[in-house]
DNA sequence: GTCTATATAGTGATAGAC
DNA sequence: GTCTATCACTATATAGAC
């Protein structure tokens, strides 16, 4: 049963620590649900921070690999930053919860960046990758089809829109008490918006 | 000495949850930092939560007013939308850490949300705020003078790019080993950033 | 590997002396 | 109004039985 249980333990604590947030989450909880002893949580993973570093760098890795993805990608410029944002709304739509809790954990927790810095900043391929699309970009520039840019401003730009919109959706969604349907449309407008908003931008 | 403690304790405590969120932010810490007994946070305030409140009611109370206010000003299109920005800037640049503070209370909290909706969005001031700005608005466009946009999405627009500056500040420079003085740079460079981006977005 | 029991420490809150 | 002492509770973590 070992293999399962330990799985099944990640799984949960996985979802209550995004859902909750670290601190707001107990080792107890997280036992409850999985339906053990909470002494057992500590025998996998002998500490709540272990257990909750082994899932906060899985997700941050991934995430961090998917966000590089459709800036590389082999498309036309214009339809590149389209798709690009709509693969971030789709990523973001399967994990609503996550960047806020990401952001979460590393704005208020100085040795969680210091973790970050030391074991994701340094990555060869990834770092070959943000290289390539900074030329894609100047490249773009010199062409004058788009306007002077810098490469990391885009890229704060379009994250910034994407991930605003769902970090403030529990607030959108509870403030002026939308239905879920609403919310769905809601979603899909920022879409769309988010894709006006960028490309007009861009226009040189 | 009433007065003054009372007053200190809500300095204080502002401060620290401010910097720490709610749940890292013990009454203990409250008062060793205030220079008193633990005791004393309670018989001023009767619970934590009641401490809280009171501090973030009057913030998002001011915020809420202040981020308003430029939209509308009687300065013509154009430099209203930068003057807002620039606003927005000076304002977050005095606060940097509040708005962190606020999205995670209520992105993880829905009483918290319950809360604000119930005490804070049918204030008619504000509302008459609103609607003229969405009339200025509609204006421009049936001017043709900036593309069409809905007033919500150019808010959303502005305030996503802005804020997500300031909550990703401690990333951008413990991530990237930033001095203070290339931190300030990277603020006013960003500003600068958001108001080309903005007004660019904008063009009909 | 899984459980019960428990050590230890910290929390918010209250009672009561001064 | 300010303090000490303390309660009731919850948390993480560990020891030890099975």
């Amino acid at each position: 049963m070992k293999e399962n249980l330990e799985q099944k333990i990640l799984d949960v604590a996985e979802q209550l620590f995004i859902a909750n947030g670290f601190t707001r989450t107990s080792t107890t909880d997280i036992a409850r649900h999985v339906g053990c002893n909470q002494a057992l949580i500590h025998y996998y993973f002998r500490t709540k921070e272990n257990l909750f570093q082994q899932i906060f760098v899985q997700k941050f890795e991934h995430t961090l690999t998917r966000l590089l993805e459709p800036l590389t990608s082999e498309l036309p410029f214009d339809e590149k930053i389209t798709n690009c944002i709509n693969i971030y709304f789709n990523l973001l739509q399967d994990n609503r919860q996550l960047p806020t809790c990401i952001i979460n954990e590393l704005a208020f927790n100085p040795e969680r960046r210091e973790f970050i810095r030391n074991n994701f900043i340094k990555n060869q391929i990834r770092q070959q990758a943000y290289y390539r699309y900074c030329e894609t970009i100047e490249h773009e520039i010199q062409q004058g089809n788009i306007r002077p840019v810098q490469p990391f401003d885009l890229i704060l730009n379009i994250i910034s829109l994407c991930l605003f919109t769902f970090i403030t959706l529990p607030i959108y969604t509870d403030l002026l008490e939308r239905t879920p349907q609403q919310v769905e449309e809601y979603i899909n407008h920022r879409r769309q918006e988010i894709i006006t908003q960028i490309t007009t931008s861009l226009r040189p």
